[in-house]
Formats: structure tokens, sequence, C-alpha cells
DNA sequence: CGCAGTGTTGACACCGTTCAACCCTAGTGG
DNA sequence: CCACTAGGGTTGAACGGTGTCAACACTGCG
């Protein structure tokens, strides 16, 4: 199964043979869009509902004195606010980090889901309850965690998060952003993420060449991080296809 | 009116006689817990709704430290997740910080809404998103403000949401809120807090005494604050009792 | 009265920011 | 093939906002 979606979804809920081909044809509008651009734009009214299936965004906002601040970022098989196209207008935007591939599905076919198919309306709504869960830790994460644990927190989520939907090979992954991106979802200062993801690489925990990320010392990242089981709500049991285990 | 709940779903939507009266009859069931106390633990599987109707309270999560960091308020009116019944565990607790009065809402009560109340689903879906809103904007003030600012910020928030359900009343209101609290709410000391305070309260924007929080300068607390107008969704157009106005 | 929780204030340390210079790499165009 | 450029990353030095530690004041309460 190549389908991330279709992965996560899984992961939530059991998903029949039916609902299986139901989710696959769902997604058959792809088209790929440009690193750096927008998904969503805040202000926007968006029509349809989107699915990262590959690459990596994030949702954002600027400041007036252009500062940005990232507050989530979305990995292959999220969905780009699945109610919100039903009623309001983005108070964010999403843009994608490197080049990325979305599905766009039509309010129609939600509404299908919701009515009809009890199964994958109970995994988006735990799906939705997981990313609520990520934005709190976040809160916590960027509240109460100095630096150096800070952004290995950062690392340790975004590791397991691709490592639910099949991304993580040989503890390794794609992660298509800069060290100012790290720096706008942390609040810290790019300088500083420098000096610190310096500190994570001498330290033999991580490397990071040209935008693969390999996690050196899984364990190490967890104690590091501090990452508490569980805020995930054992999204895939917690375990990737590394045997990676979020306890 | 004076049922805060019913108060903030008309805000949020049409809500018809027949609607009310059922919201009125929802809530019967009150009970005053004491201050300090937790409503939901983390870890428990809630079997009911909760909703607040006097006092506050707080989402918050204890790190291995001992250090708290508080996610969210819950002010008159708001619900402790609806959803979490229906599926989980709790990743956080609630507790109230002053005593308060709360309703509690059988399961199969929420459901009589979701599935014959479209008008109070609708509400209630849209509180739901105003929820999420108002954490991805603490991830921005928490990441992005300065101390200043950043406490600016939280009272202003609190001074708005208390508006809409008609708490304040000559830009006043009830704060039964510690220094600490606000510490672990913004990610700050409380020491710092404790001069941030006095900084505001020297420049004459604020006056706090005994868990009386006065807006002395409104204006002028909006302007500190860096507050953008929107992100509460228009919450009652955010326009409170007082003519307050959240743009 | 004494106590515990809360708030205030000062001194000082330190983590993280800012500013600046520099390097490396990939991409572009000649 | 090379020169040039722009974005990203690294490193050093100095500054400053915020944390920490500590002492003390105030309040409400048993």
């Amino acid at each position: 199964m190549t389908n991330p979606f279709l992965l996560k979804l899984s992961t939530l809920a059991a998903v029949g043979d039916e609902d299986a081909r139901f989710v696959e044809d769902l997604c058959r509008e792809r088209r790929t869009v440009a690193a750096g651009s927008d998904l969503i734009e805040q202000g926007d009214r968006p029509e349809h509902v989107k699915i990262i299936f590959s690459g990596l965004a994030c949702r954002y906002k600027l400041l007036s004195e252009g500062e940005r601040q990232i507050m989530a970022f979305l990995v292959p098989g999220d969905i780009c606010d699945l109610h919100i196209a039903v009623l309001g207008v983005m108070d964010h935007s999403i843009g994608v980090n490197g080049e990325a591939e979305v599905a766009t599905i039509a309010r129609d076919e939600v509404a299908e889901i919701v009515n009809h198919r009890p199964v994958l309306a109970s995994a988006l709504l735990k799906a939705n309850l997981v990313d609520l869960a990520v934005l709190r830790e976040w809160i916590v994460n960027n509240g109460r965690r100095a630096a150096y644990a800070r952004i290995a927190h950062l690392l340790w989520e975004l590791y397991l998060r691709h490592a639910v939907v099949g991304m993580v090979g040989n503890n390794q992954f794609f992660l298509p952003l800069t060290q100012r991106d790290l720096a706008d979802a942390t609040g810290l200062s790019y300088v500083h993420v420098s000096r610190t993801l310096t500190r994570l690489k001498e330290e033999g925990v991580i490397e990071w060449d040209r935008k693969r990320l390999t996690i050196t010392d899984p364990e190490a990242l967890r104690a590091i991080s501090g990452f508490e089981p569980d805020y995930l709500h054992r999204l895939g049991d917690g375990t990737g296809p590394d045997g990676v285990s979020a306890t």
C-alpha cells in the first residue's frame, strides 16, 4: 500500500476493502506544487479539501514585523482542514516546504464519507483529534523546553509521523526544511538553531545532509526531547516500519 | 439571557426558541467545584461532556520536572472536549482556577444535538473551530512575542472572550488567576510575570485587584498585544457589551 | 498568633538574540 | 568551462531579555 492517506486512515480505524477502494479513487486527482508556494492563503475560503501525498507542508502565520511562526507541519497523508472548507475563512496560510504532491477532494465527496462511510468518518475524526493533540504539544514544547530539547522534540515528532506513513527507511527520511523553517517552528533564531543542530550532530544523535535526516541514535534523541509517550494517541500504535516505538 | 453557553451558541448560529429551550434544559444539572480541583485528569476516559458556567478552568500538562504548561483557558460557556468523550483518553488535564460552576451533559444528549438539531450542531462545530484558532494563536503568541506583548495578548484574549459571554462590565471582569498561572500559560517565570504586570499597571493600561481585572485603557492594551483581528473568527462580531471591538 | 500562599523587588547569571563576516553549494548565463 | 549570484549554513563577539536565587511584604485563614 503506497497511498499515505489510506495508510494513515488504516492506523486509525479498521478500513475494509471497499472503503479502501473508495479512498484510492478519491485521491485520483493529484497535482504537483512547486517548493515555496502556498496551498491556501490567509483570508481564502477554500472550496476543496487537500491532502498531502508527498513532500512537506506547514501552517504558518506572518506577523506585522515580518516574523513568521509555523504552527504545524503536514506530512504525507495529512489533510488541510477538513471542516474549514465547510464554513470559514482561513486565519492562516498553508505553504509547501519542498516540492509536494497534493490530492484535491471535492466537498460532496467529504459529505459522502461523513454520511455514508462510518468507518472512514471515525478515522477522520480521530485524525482530527491527533492534530489537536499535536498542536497542544507544540505549546508545551515551545513554552517549557530549552532549545536543545525543543529541537530534538520537533525532530522526533517528525520522525514518528513519517514512520507511520511508511516514509522512513533505515532511520532516515526526506525532510525538505531549512534551518530558518525550524527556527520559525520553534520560536528560536535561525542562528541558534544552527548551533543546536551542530551540537546534535557532534554528539552523534543525528545526521542531516542535503534534506535527508538520519536519526543515528533514536533512543538518545527521544531521551533528549523529553518526549512523552501517548500524546499522539497511539497513532499507529506508535510503531513505525523500523520497529520505532513511541513509548 | 443569563446562560453563557446559550449566549455563546447564539453568537455562532441563529438559535431559535425551541433550540434555546432545549439548551436551557440540557444544562439543568449543575454543580459547584472547588478551586484548584481537576475536572478531568490525564488518562481519564471521560463519560460526560462538561460545560463551564461560571469561574475559570484551564487545560494543562505537567512535565517530568514538575513544570506546568497551560494550553488553554476555558471561560463560561466553553465545552470540555465534545468529541473526546466519544473516543479517547485524555492526554491532558482540565483544572479549575477559582471556584467554578459546571454543567454535565450525557453522551446521548450530545448525539441528539448532532443528529437532530442542525443549527446547534453547526454552532458546536464553529465553537470547535474557534478553539482551534485560539490554540494556534497561542503558539504564535508564545513563540514570537516578547514578554510584555505576550502577557498583554493573553489578557486581551481573556477580555474579549469574557465580553462575548456577557461577563464584562465597565471594562472589568473576574479573573481568578495567580501570577503563576499566567506564567505557566505564557511560558515565562512568575517573577518576570510580576515585573511585566507591574509595568502594565504603572503605564495605566490595567488594574488588577483581588481577582478583578480592569482594562483601564483597552486601546493601549490591544496595541501593545499586537492582537490581530479576526483570529477569533468574528466570535460574536468581536463586539462585547461595552462596545468592545475585536478589530 | 503563626502559617501558607501569593506578590514584589534586587542582584546576578545565562541562554538565546543580534550583528557581522565568511563559507559552501547549486544554479545561471556567458 | 568558468564567473557570478543567491540562498543556506557556520562561527564569533557582544548584548540583553528573562531566569534564578533570595529576601521580604502582604493577605487570608486555621
